[in-house]
DNA sequence: CTGAAAGCGCTTACAG
DNA sequence: CTGAAAGCGCTTACAG
């Protein structure tokens, strides 16, 4: 790879002057300027970042710690991550922490290393011991659906009480007066909000709660077909279930197959995040989107801002939006 | 951030003593490395990836081009790709193209401004023009997947004839004769070799091959529906569905639920990739499994020995495996 | 064992 | 308008 120096070489002229008529400077003389950039197209030449980030102590960098890049939900974040960060020049280094501490502090590490230039964090299974790992890094941080946003000022999330009542209004619109809550046991910032958003909604028409109809699975659907086949036993079942997300439902789906139920006359099923999976499962689900791209692309736009010495909004809460489709209907007359 | 220098004025040595200690140069002495690692240590000292890669040439980071990050199958890969890659201190820089030469110009340019190392592909959709513009980049280039692998050297991808012809054998051996196939009309090499897998398969067996069973989709759901739905309207329709990738498979099950048919009694359907979405359609898909995740690893390996330069090897076909689930049965008595 | 020097490829203040 | 110099934070051959 040629470098300056061979350019200013080639061209009879200082390293400084081929710097400067790359850069466009006005300093420049427009022919000798228009040579130099002949000649260094010429030899193929291509600036060095490396170089440039040394100079300019700041890398155009930042680095996107997830769980898991093979989570279809994460994905579409990062993607939308990549698109923000590439209109504003930056580029994206990826790091898996698979919820692990040990690995997690190593990717921390590498990234603080290459001196990233902020971080964006989108691994909601990862708790509080994050924080002083982070920090260490010593660069703004912005986190997109975290559980414990708390500690941490600049956060990207989903308004989970308003999308878990507009979900509620819809089935209890549907006649459904016995809800099941199937959430997730690991203490998220989510789930307690959607589980608060339940309660609400039962209260605002003035439904009291069964305790029996509220119960935790992981997220994952082996413990959302455990939770169902669970509800499915009581004396009285729920006429619908509210899952935590689209996995939970997706366990719930085969605990009804399994039962012989038929969806939605038999039991409707309301879920979240509108993976893609969704879409194509039978019925298809109704379910509260996550603007998962936009929030991806928010989050790295507040980040820039931070970057440019800007003061953005620290906590934005996107709205979710009900996507109604067949696994909901009519409450079945008791 | 503490420097080198910082650190060397704390300890009252040179720069070069604090380098050569915290490298764990045996040139040191015992407790003067100790005592410079104490007081890096204490200073929170980070060594600098950038100020290293400049004396070093090289900068330990890998490009990823993907169409996009959000596309379920390139996540495992890219997963794949980002443990492999960190078990070896690399890391990797994620770079959308979403399939646009002109953007994906623009990344592989910031690439090669970054001087990554080598360059892994999963862009299946992107086609011949690749070459001239990565080779641009001057660094070891690996594709997986990729639909023209024939103008570069090393590449990982998956066995699609022994594939296909595993899948061919399922459904012949449970008695169907009328085997349709929908296949990608891009002209893939993928599509190609899977469709003569299907005819080989047909041969074996001294089946003739019917032309009017053999239609082309986009490897997406709205053309498997609509193919499918062509094909039900055949005096002899199909009794098997051979779909290039569950995408298509996906939008043909939708065809025959919307025709009221039964699968897999009155037509079965296999399909190719094994995303996660497939065991959770109805029925679940009989389908061949793609090990996306060690496509991934594989081809990060193969870079790790190009930079190390040793001699890989230069073209991997990892077998797909037949997952048999519920959408193929007994052929139906005609 | 330790330090001074050179150099990786740039940018930019300082002179002229 | 152009160049020589200094410096970004390291590594490493060369001296001692």
């Amino acid at each position: 790879m040629p470098s300056i120096k061979d350019i200013a070489r080639q061209a009879g002229v200082s390293h400084s002057t081929v710097s400067r008529a790359l850069h466009n400077s006005p300093l420049i003389g427009r022919e000798t300027a228009a040579r130099i950039r002949a000649i260094a197209k010429r030899a193929g030449y291509v600036p060095s970042a490396v170089a440039r980030s040394l100079v300019s102590r700041t890398t155009r960098t930042v680095g996107v710690v997830v769980t898991t890049i093979a989570d279809p939900f994460i994905g579409e974040v990062v993607d939308g991550i990549e698109s923000m960060a590439n209109e504003h020049h930056y580029s994206v280094i990826l790091a898996n922490s698979y919820a692990d501490p040990e690995l997690e502090m190593k990717v921390v590490g590498s990234l603080s290393e290459r001196r990233v230039d902020g971080i964006l964090v989108t691994a909601s299974r990862v708790g509080a011991m994050h924080r002083k790992r982070l920090a260490g890094a010593n660069v703004p941080i912005v986190l997109i659906n975290n559980q414990h946003p708390g500690q941490f000022v600049h956060s990207v999330g989903i308004d989970n009480v308003a999308a878990t009542r507009a979900m509620m209004v819809h089935l209890l619109d549907l006649g459904h007066r016995r809800i099941a809550y199937i959430g997730d046991r690991s203490g998220y910032l989510s789930d307690t909000e959607r589980f608060s958003g339940y309660r609400r909604a039962l209260k605002s028409r003035r439904i009291s709660m069964c305790p029996e109809l509220v119960l935790h699975g992981d997220g994952k659907p082996v413990e959302g077909e455990r939770a169902a086949r669970q509800l499915f036993q009581l004396s009285y079942p729920p006429t619908a279930i509210f899952c935590y997300n689209d996995m939970t439902a997706l366990g719930v789906l085969q605990a009804v197959r399994a039962r012989g139920l038929k969806i939605p006359e038999d039991v409707s099923i309301g879920a979240f995040d509108d993976l893609f999976v969704a879409s194509y499962t039978s019925p298809p689900l109704t379910t509260i989107r996550q603007p998962k791209r936009e929030m991806g692309r928010r989050a790295m736009s507040i980040l820039v801002q931070l970057l440019n010495g800007e003061k953005p909004e620290s906590r934005v809460k996107l709205p979710g939006e009900l996507i109604v489709r067949a696994s909901t209907g009519p409450a079945k007359s008791m």
